[in-house]
DNA sequence: TTGCGTTGTCAAAGCGCTTTGAAATTTCCT
DNA sequence: AGGAAATTTCAAAGCGCTTTGACAACGCAA
């Protein structure tokens, strides 16, 4: 059933029908009544691929997910779609996602964007110095960026959280409660988050002399399997570090699998505070010994970023181009003064 | 840059580019070797919404994210999604998401097909006497399920794994180590895999004359604070079960907090197997207690289905029309012989 | 009655691609 | 050399929709 069909149906012009569905004014109630009874009936549906060709717009936003035989899937991206389909479901659009080799990112987006399938881009796991936003603004094509990208120019649209504030504050509360052996475990170093984090935590020490050991930072991929590695490490250390901040509560999990087979107590002989993206997998509340963290919900940023970007294409703007949010910091029993010895 | 717009450039006509592009042999080498190399300097590539309207065909399969303001995201979703992702890429395939609310997935599930916007499409989270299949089968539409739905004729394509035999084989295993106080913790009572599952186990029992109590069953969301209330009420029965067979890690992970907080023993007073879906996230070889599991890669699944689907729409078939896989049952630390008492 | 502004409807063009059927060109065989 | 066959190219139609610009039909004031 196509639009002609319905048309001839109806006895009308597919001008009028066309009309009568988008809800143009210039046609009479009682035909659009006729006409939306008759969609009722036959279950029309209009093609999207000749609306999107006819119009230019398709209802969509486009996304590329990483992925590779070996490459580990990411619980951070599927809780971030989760946010923006909770938007996306409110405005009937949908999500166009190509999943790309990690290396061929760039040139993966471009194909998304010229393929004519989106009317917008997302896009995550920012570096610094990421080589993507320049190909973005040559592209013409709305976009929001989750994150920022360390030495570049911050005159994109974002929506990115106070890393560096985040990783500082925690740092703040370790060093008032005695500690002066820091440690941080952290995300891939070239990720712009990884960057701020770790140059919170560094402001944070430096206001006191302090600074962060090479052989006290580890920068791996996010599993707790790399916690557990990285941990062990820190452990056998001659000056072992007694506070501990972590990118992320999977880390985290496996650092206090470490902690605890080195016989020591969380809260008492390590301190340790993570980063938390609120995964409904990974409560730090629900952890043996609960978790003190920085917090700021994955979920809600794909929500805002989803709004920000649905918004843009239906002109419904203006949006703020830039939005930080700080993170919270929530204590829990994972930190405590620095053991005496 | 379009077709047309190409074509002039190299004075030749759309079709022989169209031609050049899409490989026909009625066309000149070296015509297409010049237009190969046009291609490459200008950027050009087809708008995807008009190869689409022309052929019918999209490169793209089509699925329902099942998505709501208080709805709990699921992780086994992401795996999945990484799964299929993983295939996809290697044909350039991509994906159309569409969130919809858990309640109007039928419908949701209808507009995706009709929208012209996919080629095949792919079917989670089935439910007994799944209401979804009689529309996909008069959708003319390719389409594979994950799972299947007990109660409906299997005529339809699938791909599932045998529950029932890993639960009856997990079930057997925990008999024989001297268990008769069994208890379930399956995941909502809807699902097919749940319904399975529970069959599986009390087929198992029924062979020793055992049944399976009503207050040892629970049915929830598969998270871990469902887990952790679930396994507090397990424990304050009169008769405690000293067997668990829990249809999820997650599950799990909260049925061991409950375990610990009652100053009770894994693999000793209590023993317990897991159903692992392979998430990253959670091994049950880094559980504190290592977890006996039924494993099959919910990952795997996703490239299997993809591989199915993108052959479908290729016409490089024939493919099974229905597969059903095995689970391995692992053996590690969280099973033991039942407690004296 | 004529004339004018509204209102409701329509035919036709166009979005960028593929594909059909025919035409132009080249190649081959006798 | 002449004609058939094979090769290469093309013009045009069509996919299903939106939108422009024109055209009836209507009511109403003059």
């Amino acid at each position: 059933m196509n639009l002609k069909q319905l048309s001839e149906l109806l006895g009308l012009s597919q001008t009028t029908v066309s009309r009568a569905l988008n809800g143009y004014p210039e046609v009479n109630e009682a035909t659009r009544e006729r006409v939306l009874q008759a969609v009722k009936e036959t279950g029309y549906r209009p093609n999207k691929a000749a609306q999107r060709l006819a119009t230019g717009k398709a209802g969509s936003i486009g996304l590329v997910m990483p992925t590779a035989p070996g490459h580990q899937s990411d619980v951070h991206f599927g809780e971030f779609l989760t946010g923006l389909g909770e938007e996306a479901v409110r405005h009937d659009f949908h999500f166009v996602i190509m999943p790309a080799d990690p290396d061929d990112e760039v040139a993966a987006l471009r194909r998304l964007a010229i393929s004519g399938n989106v009317d917008a881009l997302f896009v995550a796991y920012m570096r610094g110095h990421d080589p993507r936003l320049a190909m973005l603004k040559s592209l013409s094509m709305p976009f929001v960026v989750h994150g920022r990208s360390f030495g570049t120019e911050p005159d994109y649209p974002y929506l990115d959280i106070d890393n560096e504030a985040a990783f500082y504050d925690a740092a703040r509360l370790l060093l008032q409660l005695g500690h002066t052996r820091f440690a941080l475990m952290n995300g891939p170093a070239h990720l712009d988050f990884a960057i701020r984090r770790r140059n919170g935590l560094i402001a944070a020490l430096g206001e006191r002399g302090l600074e962060l050991a090479e052989d006290c930072t580890s920068h791996t991929v996010m599993t707790d399997e790399e916690g557990l590695v990285a941990m062990e490490r820190f452990l056998q250390l001659a000056e072992r570090p007694t506070a501990i901040l972590c990118s992320s509560t999977v880390l985290a999990l496996g650092a206090i699998r470490a902690v605890n087979q080195a016989g020591l107590k969380l809260g008492e002989d390590i301190s340790l505070i993570a980063h938390d993206d609120v995964l409904p997998l990974l409560k730090p509340e629900n952890f043996s010994v609960p978790l003190t963290t920085t917090r700021s919900s994955l979920r809600a940023a794909g929500v805002r970023i989803a709004q920000r970007l649905i918004g843009t294409v239906k002109q419904a703007g203006p949006f703020p181009e830039q939005e930080l949010w700080k993170t919270e910091l929530i204590v829990r029993a994972s930190t405590g003064p620095v053991p005496q010895s």
